[in-house]
DNA sequence: TCTGGGGTCCTAGGACCC
DNA sequence: TCTGGGGTCCTAGGACCC
């Protein structure tokens, strides 16, 4: 146990909202509600002026507008967030090497691991304390609180304790004291779900949480978080201030403005929200293992659907057909009487790093190696068994609608020539097909344009139709329109 | 009023292996 | 023939945070 506050949580004050009022004068002064616009958005943050009409954060934002017709709506401009946070954080390092950022708006900074020593007493944490405020006021006009404690909790729930623009810390040895009549609900950690739970069992405030025995609280809530909660509510919270933390997942989610109601938008969508995943791994020099598609129906629903690859890749080739096999189910299971999709999410976890050893020897393993478009990709393709293609074979002409064509991306085909391949795009008059066969050089894959018999004029039809017989056209294993949930 | 998007951590059951 | 226990992995869901 610290004999000095010396752990700094620092918390922007309203910081999407004030950032744009910083940034557009006219909005100073007047209620701001940043969040989603949409049909289906919700607020992300309201200025204090939006705040006094009753608008928070995570409230739909049709409710806002009821509330705070009058409110500047805007939809969030997270780049410009991202700089100022940049330049907050690095503020908070020019105190201690030792910063843990939270999120965009908040961080802890532990004080003892300042290059000129730690502080000696809670006097000394409290000019540090003022300095950094007013050195994120002079550098960003924006303004954060601070709070001090000997752990991150009572840090955490100090910041938030006189906000806007505050500053509290909490001497060593009265944490207790001071945690005792809040409610439980300031707890970091206890939300909705366990404070109702709490509350059942007659503890409203920290002091009662207290009363409460380390087996009670841990049949309530469980072994890990029973017995946190028994040390936290003592003031005792061991957790320490750590600068890298490894990201464990990836993922994208849309919700729609309205529900999806095919399987043909479904699988489009998942798609796309596969692309993107894909897009942000890679960007994270990641790879993942396992694949989540989670689906929620028109009355909330919420299902998840997962699967364990052999190995890490980041491979789309790989990762799409996956979110395909589990998103018809997972549709399946969140919509109740055929209603629609509401949402859709596409994640990856099991991450593993990037292995650049491998792809080294990978690449010069490849004679011909040339760095651009899908032999690019290719190239990085990590040792992952790809999962067996399943023996599926299309018969028929392309579908005409649009919907039918994105169905077809991501199918396995077989082709009698070139073996097992898959959809990778469908196009207007034409779908792309990658096969794996076998005289594609080994680790190789050989893109082809499969022409519709009707559009003769598509410029790759000629090499098309040299490699493939006439009959063979890729085309629906199902014909037509099935329905969600059917 | 009708519920975002990005995460983390925990639990629990079943499969599988030793 | 019947019956174990422990460990690990996988899947699904839930609570929580910002």
């Amino acid at each position: 146990m610290r004999t000095v506050p010396s752990i700094l949580h620092i918390d922007m004050d309203a910081f999407f909202a004030a950032v744009e009022q910083r940034h557009k004068p006219s909005l100073r002064g007047k209620p701001v509600v940043v969040g989603g616009v949409g049909l289906r958005g919700v607020v992300s943050t309201a200025s204090y002026e939006a705040r006094a009409f009753g608008v928070g954060s995570a409230m739909p934002t049709a409710l806002a507008r009821r509330r705070c017709p009058n409110a500047a709506y805007l939809f969030p401009r997270f780049g410009a967030y991202h700089e100022i946070s940049q330049v907050v954080m690095g503020i908070l390092r020019e105190f201690s090497p030792l910063v843990e950022p939270v999120s965009m708006d908040e961080a802890f900074v532990d004080l003892e691991a300042m290059t000129q020593g730690p502080p000696k007493d809670e006097q000394e944490v409290r000019a540090h304390a003022r300095r950094l405020s007013a050195l994120v006021a002079e550098r960003t006009g924006l303004t954060a609180s601070v709070g001090a404690g000997t752990s991150k909790l009572v840090a955490k729930v100090a910041s938030d304790a006189d906000k806007p623009h505050g500053c509290v810390v909490v001497a060593a040895g009265s944490e207790q004291r001071w945690l005792d009549p809040l409610p439980v609900r300031k707890l970091w950690g206890v939300g909705p779900a366990t404070a109702d739970r709490l509350h059942t069992m007659g503890a409203t405030t920290v002091a009662e949480l207290r009363a409460l025995g380390e087996h009670e609280l841990v049949s309530l809530l469980g072994n890990a978080w029973g017995g946190q909660l028994f040390r936290l509510s003592r003031g005792r919270d061991e957790r320490v201030v750590s600068a890298e933390r490894e990201a464990k997942s990836v993922s994208v989610e849309d919700t729609y403005p309205h529900d999806l109601m095919d399987l043909y938008s479904i699988r489009a969508a998942v798609t796309e929200l596969a692309e993107r995943v894909v897009r942000r791994l890679r960007e994270g020099g990641h790879t993942g293992r396992t694949v989540t598609v989670k689906a929620r129906g028109h009355d909330f629903t919420t299902v998840t659907r997962s699967e364990t690859l052999a190995g890490p890749t980041d491979d789309v080739r790989l990762l799409l057909p996956a979110a395909l096999r589990l998103v018809d189910g997972a549709a399946a299971a969140a919509t109740g009487q055929m209603r629609g999709i509401r949402l859709l999410g596409v994640g990856i976890s099991a991450l593993a790093e990037y292995a650049q050893g491998d792809l080294i020897a990978e690449l010069e393993g490849l004679g011909e190696y040339t760095p651009q478009g899908a032999e690019t990709d290719e190239a990085h393709a990590p040792p992952a068994e790809p999962a067996p293609v399943p023996a599926v074979t299309m018969y028929g002409p392309v579908p005409e609608a649009p919907e039918a064509r994105h169905w077809l991306a991501g199918q396995d085909v077989r082709h009698p020539q070139w073996g097992p391949g898959w959809v990778q795009g469908a196009g207007l008059g034409r779908v792309t097909v990658r096969f794996e066969g076998p005289d594609t050089p080994p680790g190789r894959i050989k893109t082809l344009d499969v022409a519709d018999p009707d559009l003769e004029a598509v410029d790759s039809a000629e090499v098309a139709r040299a490699a493939l017989p006439q009959e063979a056209d890729i085309a629906a294993e199902r014909p037509a329109g099935p329905d969600v949930g059917g």
